[in-house]
DNA sequence: TCAAAAGTGTTAGATTTACACCCATGA
DNA sequence: TCATGGGTGTAAATCTAACACTTTTGA
C-alpha cells in the first residue's frame, strides 16, 4: 500500500439512518432539519461520521443509538452514496442504513431533543442532498425483505392486532390486502402466535392479540408474507 | 462541517470488482494473485482506489475499464465493506461492485497482463480479507436481479443458442431446470428474439440462435424468470 | 338500535411442476 | 446406424385472488 495512494485518496466517511416506524396506520421515517451549514435548515436524516476506531456497521449502531438510545435495533445497509457533489462542502461519501423501530419505544422527549420528526412516507418534503434517494432506496430494500423475512414486528409493539398488521403491511407495500386472505397466511406462520389478551382500544367488541414467537421463528425459517 | 471532525473522520476509500462471467457451462469470477503487501500471493478481488475527482461509481467503472477495457458493463453496486481491521495493512473501506461480461469480449491478452484467471464459482480458493464474502454477496444480489430483470444477456454473446441460456440459468441458480418449462417461459418474453441463424458447433443438428431485443424489452418491461 | 371493527370459507382462475418421445445430423 | 443434443405439449397440483355476511359491543 503506497503513502502516495494513502493519502491522495482519503474522504470523509459518514453514515445516515433511514430510520421507519409504524404509526396511526402510515409509515413514517424519522428525519429533522439540518443544523449545519451547508443545507442547514433543510430537510435531512440523521447521521454521523465513522470513527478510525470503529467499522462502518459499529458507526451507524453508534449513531442510531445517539439519537434513539435504542441498542440491538434491526438494521440493514442500504448502500454508499458516493457522487462528488453530494455533499456541497467537502467531498464525503456516506453509507446509509435503514432501521426499524416500534415508535412507542423511542421516548418523545428524546425525539424533541433531536429535533426530528415522524414525516409520513408518502408525504416526504424536498431533503438535503440525496437523502431522498436513500429513504427510496432503503424503502425498497424494506419492501423486499418483508416478503421473505418476518421482520415486521419490529415496527410494531410486542401484542398487536391481526388489524395493526394488516395496516402495516399495507403501508409498506403502499397496496391495500385483503382481509381474508392475509389472516389466512398469517394463521400458517408458526410464529405469530395468538395470545387470550384482547385489545379493546381499537374497537368495541375488542380484538385478540397476537405476539411474535422468536423461537419458532429460528426454529423454522419457513416464511413469507 | 467542521475541520476538526473532517480530520479525525478520513479514511481510504477503494472499490473491489467482482467480474462475473459464464463459459463452458460455468459461471465464473475473475480473481488474481494480490501483488501488494500485505498478503501478496493471495488470491484476491481486482480493485482500486477512489480518487478524489471522482464518484465511487466512477471509480468502479474506472477500474473496471483498467482491468477488461470494456466501457458501459452492466454494473451494481454490493455494498460497503468497513471493518476496522479488513485491511491489515491501513484502514481501508471499500466499496463492492458486480460486473457481468461476456467472457469473450475480454481480450486474454489484457487478462494475462492483469494476472487475473477465471474461476468456477463451485471451485473459489480461499480469499484475502473479505473479498469472499463480498463474492457471496455479490452472487446472492445477481441471483435475485436475474429473477426480474432481463440481464442474463450480458453475460453471453449476442447470438446464443436455448440450451446456453439454460445453462446460464443453471449455473447461476445452481440448480437444474426443467427444459420444456424453461423454453415455454422464453417464448413469452417478447425481448428473447429468435434469428434464423444456426449454430451447429454445439451439435449436429444444429440449433437456432436467439438475440436480446433491447427496444422490445424497453418497451414492455413485463419480464420475470 | 346502530355504527364500527372483528372474524370467518369457498370457488374460479392462474401459475407451476412433472414428465417422454421424435427429429436431424455427422461420425 | 447410432449417439448426441434439439425440439415439442399436456395434465395434475398448487397457489393466488376474489368475494359477503355474521358477531360483538359501546355509545
Amino acid at each position: 500500500m503506497t503513502t502516495f495512494y494513502s493519502e491522495f485518496s482519503k474522504v470523509l466517511l459518514s453514515v445516515d439512518c433511514i430510520i421507519f416506524g409504524f404509526d396511526a396506520g402510515q409509515l413514517r421515517v424519522l428525519i429533522g432539519k439540518r443544523q449545519l451549514d451547508p443545507g442547514r435548515g433543510e430537510w435531512s436524516l440523521y447521521g454521523g461520521f465513522v470513527g478510525h476506531d470503529e467499522s462502518v456497521d459499529d458507526a451507524a449502531s453508534r449513531t442510531l443509538f445517539e439519537l434513539t438510545g435504542l441498542r440491538n435495533l434491526y438494521m440493514r445497509q442500504v448502500g454508499a452514496f458516493g457522487n462528488i457533489d453530494r455533499d456541497p462542502g467537502e467531498r464525503v461519501v456516506s453509507i446509509a442504513y435503514y432501521a426499524l423501530i416500534n415508535v412507542k419505544d423511542y421516548d418523545d422527549k428524546l425525539r424533541k431533543e433531536h429535533d426530528v420528526e415522524w414525516v409520513n412516507i408518502k408525504d416526504l418534503p424536498p431533503m438535503y442532498s440525496d437523502h431522498r434517494d436513500m429513504i427510496r432506496k432503503a424503502r425498497r430494500l424494506m419492501q423486499q425483505k418483508i416478503k421473505t423475512e418476518p421482520i415486521s414486528f419490529r415496527l410494531l409493539p410486542e401484542y398487536f392486532t391481526l388489524t395493526q398488521l394488516q395496516r402495516l403491511y399495507e403501508a409498506v407495500s403502499g397496496e391495500p390486502v385483503d382481509k381474508r386472505n392475509f389472516r389466512k397466511r398469517i394463521k400458517e406462520m408458526e410464529f405469530i402466535e395468538k395470545t387470550d389478551l384482547i385489545d379493546k382500544t381499537g374497537s368495541k367488541r375488542g380484538a385478540f392479540l397476537y405476539k411474535f414467537n422468536k423461537a419458532v421463528y429460528n426454529e423454522d425459517p419457513i416464511f413469507k408474507l
